[in-house]
DNA sequence: GTGGTCTAGACCACC
DNA sequence: GTGGTCTAGACCACG
């Protein structure tokens, strides 16, 4: 269910993160689904414990998941979202760099807008269809 | 004219090269505009010239930049987008990273739309009034 | 009457010590009330009841409750304040981290001062209402 | 300057954090001073680097201090208090479980005031004699 | 069984 | 030199 690319730059702990978070949107996992504990994660992707662990408390710490002692990792039931200035800032960062890029590519503003407004519903298609 | 953020987590030399290629799409750095020396970049953003190189490297791989012996370097005249399928790849992964991160935050896909539409504009706009 | 925060990340066996310490204080339990045995108050808040029991022998350590065989577990009459000095510097240790937390979040000593006069109060105030 | 106890319940990390949040509220640490590396605090405290690392990290995340790439870890200068609605529940609920226990102890309201009054200004006396 | 913490040692990117 | 990430293996508290 998990991909993860060893060679990618980009931290495992943090494609979990994003994968996770991805599934959570995307209504794969719903509230309150308990998540593989973090040794049988590790063994399902092959990492050390200490790299899904570092994953789930980072999850935790964004009110993603929940952890319960003794007991396991579950999806948050109650999720707010939370639009902190600071982080919208950062998003409409994001969404620049990666405009930057595009027009680099060629790729005109109706072409991104589709990408964009197609990848939103393809999220929301699989919520729909629970 | 360049802004650096020493404390980003996103390392410096990226930072040059996101910047520049920014203004370059913007058409503030345009074909043939020479580039400050890698010294002189390196006192202007009181920075390592080991980094600078390492942006202005960066930025020559992908044929933004040009360096000629002796003489500078340049912003590329004969530009031509070249849109690899990897690259395309890479930039929808990037793209769905973001949509879920505003799903998190709550924003409509309307509002994420808008924020595109009008990101893309800006610069357009820019562009127009040199 | 108990409430348990599973999410927390107090131990349960502590969250239970802190509750009843607190209803104690407040009056609201009293010397030679009897409490729920292990096995009820375990279905009462849902927890194993070997936590349950960690939390009476705790509390037992403490002096708060005795119990007596074949009767059950009662909050103990004789209650007298014991002050060592090693949780006394415990307590100052404490009081220290709270108020550099304080501090850290901004709140005048008159602020601070004027919380812990009234959450002293409203302790004292549930004692006078007996 | 910073003292570890290796026998206390409470993680090596967390006590790094505490400590150095208590130097800079006390202005031991100021603004813009540099943190020993990583490894310096390792040997000098006897811990894994790792160990520091973690709570450097928790530092960061919490605005006491910024790292800057292969340069080092600095105290923040520009720091605001930033005083959430969650934040105060948290440090008002800690407050409760002081007096709780201090009224256990046998301690006046009279006692508890002055003695939170009196770190308060043990701390302020520190700032002032900079 | 669960997650949390710590150590030891390694590799890497960045400056 | 710096911090960041990861692995391997250990111990502990909790339920």
């Amino acid at each position: 269910m998990i991909n993860i690319d060893n060679k990618s730059s980009i931290p495992i702990y943090q494609q979990i993160v994003d994968e996770i978070k991805e599934q959570v949107i995307k209504g794969i996992l719903q509230g309150g689904d308990k998540l593989p504990s973090v040794r049988e994660m590790a063994s399902i992707i092959t990492a050390n414990p200490n790299t899904i662990s570092r994953a789930y408390s980072e999850l935790e710490r964004q009110n993603v998941i929940e952890t319960i002692r003794g007991r396991g990792t579950y999806v948050t039931v109650d999720y707010k979202p939370v639009m902190e200035k600071e982080r919208l800032e950062n998003l409409k960062g994001n969404i620049k760099k990666i405009i930057v890029e595009a027009k680099y590519m060629g790729i005109s503003k109706e072409k991104i807008l589709k990408i964009v407004e197609n990848t939103y519903e393809d999220i929301d298609k699989l919520n729909k269809n629970d």
